[in-house]
DNA sequence: CGTGAGATTGATATATCTCAACAGAAGTGG
DNA sequence: CCACTTCTGTTGAGATATATCAATCTCACG
């Protein structure tokens, strides 16, 4: 929530300049080189940011969900985007405009200030993306990433949580082959620590993919 | 040169505030979950961002040279540095006081600006650093970094440019082995590509070398 | 000149990527 | 509403590049 510290009156200034944007699944919102029209909050789906490689293979830098933001960057520092956006589902978000953002900014000091701690955000969360990709065995990754998802709400707990983006995709964003992905999935449903059914994932035993997690498989 | 874009009359403020830190070799100027006391400007010498995984395996984040900073992310939005910091030759270094440099920013908003803008650089710097680790083959990293390395100066072509960090280092900043950077780095100099002596480098065909980097081995 | 940290070289194991075939779901269109 | 096509995910088998382990070497420094 990048403005969740605003007072009310400030939070309405912003919201003048939004725009909503809708994308169907796998529709592009911006691509690496882009010209910057402002930055985006997700409101329902998913998008996707991420690097396309010369020979085709794609680096997913983060699955963006509802309520986070990215592209704050831009507003700040470059005047191009540096990766590409795509929707992994049908998706809603808003546009907050470069040009207004930065007024708006100029202005007050405080909005200035979120959109710095946003990005700060980033890069503490790219920093740790790094960690566990460096320190972590893809199926202490997939752990994680599971326990990480099911935190979000409390009642996953019980129902699981819905994967909004393909898992080829998810694959990406930590790292491995998407068949890589498919048997790790395997092998922490096997062990009875997860149910996985179709594009749901309801952890069953947290203490042990906890453990998973902090000392491998 | 973060501050490079200020008035001199802005830039003495902070020449006032900041504190000169000296380092020798392996000496640590900060671990991670440290409280904040600022930021830091490399002078001379090499510091090594790094992470230390429970099995006791370092990630290197980055390797700041003279005139790099860092740190800046503490200042704007978190209170602990999120990884560990440790001179990697005797190194000399300024600490810009956190608390006073909070208050110039506030006094000025250019400050504030170039501590935000710093903050989307290493962004910008993580995200192509996680691309070329997931894109390119190891000796395509190395030949890569070679060049980065050499443009520098514009004297390095001709003479080379020396390594101020220990190999090993070098190697976990580019996600190998140090076995395997001492490996490709012989590969590159039995292609005639480079001349390694000691802790010098030097570049003898640059255009070999691009060509490593975009074609791989 | 001796000592030790850092670097090189060699041999080996193994985990993951890759390629390929298959299965199932979902969407399309008649 | 049902075939058909397409896309996504699953499973299997095999190759390969790099991590790992271990031995040796080099050089800086005391």
């Amino acid at each position: 929530m990048i403005f969740g510290s605003l007072r009310e009156e400030l939070r309405d200034q912003i919201v003048e300049i939004c725009r909503i944007v809708s994308l169907k699944k796998g529709a592009y919102l911006f691509r690496e080189g882009d010209l910057s029209k402002g930055f985006y909050i997700v409101n329902r789906g998913a998008v996707s940011l991420h690097k396309i490689s010369s020979e085709g293979d794609q680096q997913v830098l983060k699955i963006f969900s509802a309520g986070e933001s990215f592209g704050e960057a831009t507003v700040i520092s470059f005047t191009r985007y540096p990766a590409n956006a795509r929707a992994e589902c049908d998706t809603m978000l808003v546009r907050v405009d470069k040009a207004e953002i930065q007024r708006l900014a100029r202005a007050n000091e405080q909005i200035a200030q979120c959109l710095a701690i946003a990005v700060a955000g980033h890069l503490k969360h790219l920093v740790s993306h790094m960690e566990d990709r460096a320190f972590l065995s893809p199926e202490s990754r997939v752990a994680k990433w599971i326990s990480s998802q099911s935190v979000r709400g409390a009642f996953e707990a019980a129902y699981g949580f819905e994967m909004e983006a393909p898992k080829r995709c998810v694959a990406d964003e930590l790292g491995m082959a998407s068949e890589t992905f498919s048997r790790k999935l395997r092998a922490l449903k096997d062990k009875g620590l997860i149910e996985v059914s179709k594009k749901q994932i309801r952890v069953v035993n947290p203490v042990g993919l906890n453990k998973i997690v902090e000392l491998g498989d």
